[in-house]
DNA sequence: ACTACTCTTAGTACCTAGTCATATAAAAGA
DNA sequence: TCTTTTATATGACTAGGTACTAAGAGTAGT
């Protein structure tokens, strides 16, 4: 019997994993074990009952809502002259990059690029128009992004903008971004 | 003592919009009221208990990591050959515009066209080198982008992918791709 | 065969954060 | 003052547990 215990409880896990939502009612029906079974598995596993389950699952939304600010810049940015330059940091993590090969997927790096592009116009509407961008190494996991960015034209509503992004001196991305810009303010909102 | 009530719910209906983890009685202490005027409160204003209210906010944290699936397409493949064509819907959101305009910011339209780009490659692995891409419209929220992807040239271990996409047959972006592509498993993992 | 041990099941008391229904008290308006 | 609204209190019940005790079943070692 030795070997049943570990199996239920390994596939425990796997299943409170994916679906946290179950009652230890429900998981004795599906184990064929009793409620009592099931509780010991999880004190061993040290799983949390379900209230707690899914207020955990709760919290960690209400902070990536936090997290994500979804109308700012994609990275942090430590450096900003309005017009002329700025700089975004952008550490990738696991969920950047393909779980297959482990190197960033590339929009990630573009959207650090483009969100950069667009702080960097001092006017209350900046879309970018066009882009011409390079990939010139592969970003792994863990690895820090340093995007840099510089104005080098402007012409009635449209500003050029190039980004180069680096990993430690190492140049990973380039691209230079044709930049709308329009202070009108009605359009704004 | 009217106004107090009213007052009061919505006080209460801000809190527990911004804050759901609060139970009667913590919102009790705040409003210095009983217990049971909070659940009436609750009761008219239909706002379930906490424990519905914790469970809501996890279903959605789940719908939404479901729906963001890291490493799949950025939208949905509706049609796909294999280094010929591919197409994906992508229906913009208030989460991919800019608050204040209400377009949809560019790296959303650039990862669908470039993970479509990435998807129609029959190699385990497949990266973006370089790609060369325009904004032609503004994409509002509520409007439906169809990316439509076609390779149209391969050498040696570079693929060119073009991309169009389409808010209701009107061009609202474009994009060549140079693609790496590599079948040696080994790299893959 | 007997003992030692793990694993499983059962049952009890208690907890939290409620529900529902009913009763009563206080405040405000006519 | 009388009536209506608003607030508070009380008791019975619920889900989904925790924490603990007790006992039976299965297996291994000697």
């Amino acid at each position: 019997m030795k070997r049943r215990k570990k199996e239920r409880q390994s596939i425990l896990q796997e299943t409170l994993a994916s679906n946290p939502f179950m009652t230890d009612e429900e998981l004795a029906k599906r184990f064929s074990v009793s409620i009592q079974t099931i509780r010991l598995d999880r004190m061993e596993l040290a799983i949390p009952e379900l209230r707690e389950r899914i207020k955990d699952v709760a919290k960690q939304q209400l902070d990536d809502v936090r997290a994500l600010q979804p109308d700012e810049v994609i990275g942090e940015i430590v450096d900003l002259q309005l017009d002329e330059r700025a700089i975004s940091i952008l550490d990738i993590q696991s969920e950047h990059v393909f779980t297959r090969s482990g190197i960033a997927r590339g929009h990630h790096l573009f959207a650090q690029a483009n969100s950069l592009a667009v702080a960097i116009i001092d006017d209350p509407l900046a879309l970018t128009q066009s882009a011409t961008i390079r990939f010139t190494r592969q970003v792994k996991a863990e690895e820090r992004v340093i995007a840099k960015a510089r104005v080098i034209g402007n012409e009635l509503d449209r500003t050029h903008v190039e980004v180069e992004s680096f990993v430690e001196q190492e140049l990973v991305f380039s691209g230079e971004f044709v930049m709308y810009r329009n202070n009108d303010v009605s359009v704004t909102k």
